[in-house]
RNA sequence: GGUCUGUUGGUGAAGCGGUUAACACAUCACCCUCUCAAGGUGACACUCACGGGUUCAAACCCCGUACAGACUACCA
């Protein structure tokens, strides 16, 4: 008999030449710190990362950093058809745009680091095949020789006769194909899958201790779930979940919730081997709310929001991404951060039991608040530089003219930011500029300009002229400002608002209808920051030079 | 059909037997103000999907129901 199983197991899988317990000495347990958390995440090599996977991988990274554990990149190509070419580097790309760099694994298209490789799923297939060898040995595994016809008779019986569906018990046809029936098949070359034999019992109840959820009871898996396809002999994610994750000795699964009812195989397969079982964190998925207001998960096809690459075209600093993606992640992160305020995400200890559950909405709108407030606190210099960066890859012309203004850009970021409470109104850095382009003669050759309340030309031309011949004023803020008032007092504006409110009919305007015009003139924009640092900057000569362009835009 | 998960305001959520149901984002109003952006003050859940039950007391415990989602593939 036992000779039959051997004959059996070697025509399956004639060239496997190690054993479990081989495997077992070349990747033995990791030597690292008590609690030390090792995690990984095993994206298919698709080449680019949603936000979904993204916060996974944020997470499971989080939770290795804070142990001082490993987190790696495991590519799960099993799945041929979804393989793009340079879908790793692509990956890693996404993954180092929010500064996350695995410890071990893939390194680019074909190599890797560390000692658990190899770190892609087809150049493992020999381990495959001698865990599933070993499991026929132990008449736990069998061929199953059904086709997809013969699958879809069972389902369709199943279906009507209201029985559970799968492939279990008396419905699993091969399990009780002989031994000699099975080695004849297999002579006869047809195709076969590698199924496992569950000893299973549906009746009884197993605990999945959820480290997010706390415990959840399923029966036992029965079904006869595939191990080893037929056509490329690649393992199924099960399979491949239980070999991998044990062999690179992860501590902490974290997945999101679709996986939640595939427990029950995976602790079977665990238990089967004597493993020692793996921690499991399933995560909430990342909803949004599309057009016809239905809640679904997050969709890369339809979302733009949804690629993480949107957020690096955008401007979204990392930091600001990476605070939001952890509002999402522990439920307890916005209180912590707000009573430590400059403290670095590095010193929040991620927390398993506050990861949120429920399907989490995407709030766009949370994230530009967190990237404002972000931004405001920067320096100036540092603004520069993070923009030059920015610029460099996305808007060349912007980026020659910070190169070459350099110190002048540095003073326009920092007005009304060396303060107490910052401007905030800079969202990400492609919305810099703006917020700054009329400072720039290069970027206001043909300025748009926004409406004034002072309709009347020759009452413009007036004002302009005055104001640049007799009350011009750049000393400093207040007598720049003083000597406006003194000049609407003259023209009939009145300096003082409150006055104006009481009686309007005494004035032809007030002192804002004269800053507005002022503001316009100058930048094009009703809405600027500080109008007298902007002067200030740009100074006696180009003040001149923009009040008579302005004048000539509008006769 | 079966198994499992989730449901607190526009959004993220705290709360886990006694609270005015925190906090943050968004929205609105007023104040401040040269325009903005901020900042300040205030409004915003007649109530925690619904229906029962336990209890002196329930968003919190129990039981049903509804709705949403996942899995039930030789996809992950």
């Amino acid at each position: 008999m036992n000779d039959k199983l051997k004959e059996l197991a070697d025509l399956m899988f004639p060239n496997v030449t190690k054993t479990v317990e081989d495997y077992e000495k070349m990747y033995p347990e990791r030597n690292l710190e008590e609690g030390a958390v090792v995690t990984r995440f095993a994206p298919s090599p698709t080449g680019f990362v949603h936000m979904g996977s993204l916060l996974t991988a944020f997470e499971a990274h989080k939770a290795a950093k804070d142990t001082n554990g490993v987190f790696y990149l495991r590519i799960e190509d099993t799945d041929q058809k979804r393989s793009v070419e340079n879908g790793i580097v692509g990956i890693l790309n996404d993954l180092k745009n929010f500064d996350i760099v695995p410890d071990e694994g893939m390194i680019d298209e074909e190599n890797s680091i560390g000692n658990y490789g190899p770190y892609i799923q087809s150049e493992r297939m020999e381990i495959y095949h001698a865990f599933a060898k070993d499991l026929v040995l132990r008449g736990l595994a069998y061929p199953c020789f059904c086709n997809a016809e013969e699958l879809d008779e069972i389902r369709e019986i199943q279906e009507l006769n209201k029985e559970r569906i799968g492939y279990y018990g008396s419905f699993a046809k091969c399990r009780s194909l002989s031994i000699d029936e099975a080695i004849a098949k297999i002579k006869n070359k047809e195709d076969f899958v590698v199924r496992l034999k569950s000893p299973g019992n549906f009746n009884k109840k197993i605990i999945l201790n959820d480290l997010a959820r706390g415990d959840i009871e399923f029966p036992e898996n029965d079904l006869d779930i595939v191990l080893i396809k037929s056509t490329d002999k690649l393992p199924t994610y099960h399979f491949a979940h239980l070999v991998d994750d044990h062999l690179m000795r992860t501590t902490h699964i974290m997945r999101g919730e679709e996986w939640i009812a595939s427990f029950p195989i995976h602790d079977q397969l665990f238990s089967i081997f004597n493993f020692k079982k793996p921690k499991y964190a399933h995560l909430g998925l990342v909803m949004k709310v599309d057009d016809t207001g239905v809640r679904r998960k997050l969709s890369k096809r339809k979302d733009p929001e949804a690629s993480v690459e949107f957020y690096h075209k955008e401007g979204i600093p990392i930091d600001a991404v990476k605070s939001y993606l952890m509002t999402i992640a522990n439920s307890n992160f916005e209180e912590w951060q707000d009573k430590n305020p400059d403290s670095p995400l590095a010193d929040f200890k991620y927390d398993f039991k506050k990861i949120s559950i429920s399907g989490t909405l995407f709030d766009v709108s949370k994230l530009f608040n967190i990237s404002k407030n972000y931004l405001s606190k920067r320096t100036a210099k540092e603004i520069y530089e993070e923009l030059l960066i920015w610029t460099e890859e996305f808007d060349q012309e912007f980026y020659n003219l910070l190169l070459k203004y350099k110190d002048y850009a540095i003073s326009i970021f920092n007005i009304e930011r060396n303060i107490e409470k910052p401007r905030k109104d800079y969202t990400s850095y492609s919305s810099i500029r703006n917020f700054v382009f009329y400072m720039f003669d290069e970027l206001f050759m043909n300025p748009n300009y926004e409406e004034v309340k002072i309709k009347d030309k020759k009452e413009r031309e007036l004002i302009l002229n005055t104001y640049y011949n007799e009350y011009l004023d750049l000393t400093d803020k207040d007598s720049w400002f003083l000597k406006i008032k003194e000049m609407c007092d003259k023209l009939g504006y009145a300096s003082n608002i409150k006055e104006y409110k009481k009686n309007p009919e005494n004035y032809k305007g007030n002192v804002s209808d004269v800053t507005g015009l002022i503001r316009v003139s100058l930048t094009s924009k009703t809405n600027t920051p500080d109008l007298f640092n902007i002067m200030e900057l740009l100074g006696k000569e180009k003040i001149k030079e923009r009040f008579t362009k302005y004048l000539k835009s509008i006769n």
